[in-house]
DNA sequence: GCCTCTGCGCTACAAATGTAGCAGGCTACA
DNA sequence: TGTAGCCTGCTACATTTGTAGCGCAGAGGC
């Protein structure tokens, strides 16, 4: 659903998904062209009347942060990269991956092998 | 580079990736809300100037295509999400991928399972 | 207590996007 | 060969986005 939002929003949207959480200079300061904080406030506002964005009062302001849960967003902006780009195939996706990334984390590497033996057992146990 | 163009026209994009190649009219018949073939016919003239898209004289009318390379456009899209959703981590993203879908394909699996070696000798080679 | 400094919510407005209507050209076929 | 059907390129226009300015309210310093 991410794909609904105009550029700019969805900038914002990805920075918070970044970062977690952030006050309104900081969006600003971190976006390409630096708008002024009343541009960057009106977004935010739009964008929590369509319920991507929730904010929550702290101290000095308001901080920011994603309405939709961090897992069903990385479902979704996946699923839509396996589909447009690799003909709907995670594991032409996953290897796509692999093979883009210059040095790849062992441990990472162990818990994907476990993933692959997880699924030849399921598969072979069919 | 996507990321940059507002809803409707990255729908369109998504499609000629999907599909490869197609006319007006089809693009119509496989959007939301069928626009009419003058509203896509505008969005096709603006992706190409903006030089997303590319079309080729047929037969019968036009055929649009992605003017950027698919392996590039993947590359983008992958890193982006990569960058946004698991912390720039390829390896987390290739996990989730191969976590989230429920057949996986013998002979990719084995294509990883391949990358995955490589990546080791690599590591342990140095 | 007063004054600055921040941050907030309007309001306003230019630019971009999304959509449709219309007239003209080319194809095919009765 | 006339005419029905597509497909195209404008042009025009409503809506949405992107951006900024203004005035107001609370937090601290002096």
């Amino acid at each position: 659903m991410l794909s609904k939002l105009p550029p700019r929003e969805r900038q914002i949207v990805n920075l918070l998904y970044e970062q977690g959480e952030m006050a309104v200079a900081a969006i600003c300061d971190s976006l390409p062209d630096r708008p002024s904080g009343s541009a960057v406030r009106t977004m935010l506002k739009r964008l929590e009347d369509k319920g991507f964005v929730r904010r929550t009062e702290s101290h000095r302001g308001f901080l920011y942060s994603p309405a939709v849960a961090d897992s069903v967003a990385r479902r979704t902006a996946l699923s839509e990269v396996v589909r447009v780009f690799f003909n709907g195939s995670p594991a032409g996706a996953a290897s796509a991956l692999l093979g883009m990334s210059e040095r790849l984390d062992g441990s990472e590497l162990d818990e994907i092998e476990a993933m692959i033996a997880r699924a030849r057992a399921a598969k072979g146990g069919k």
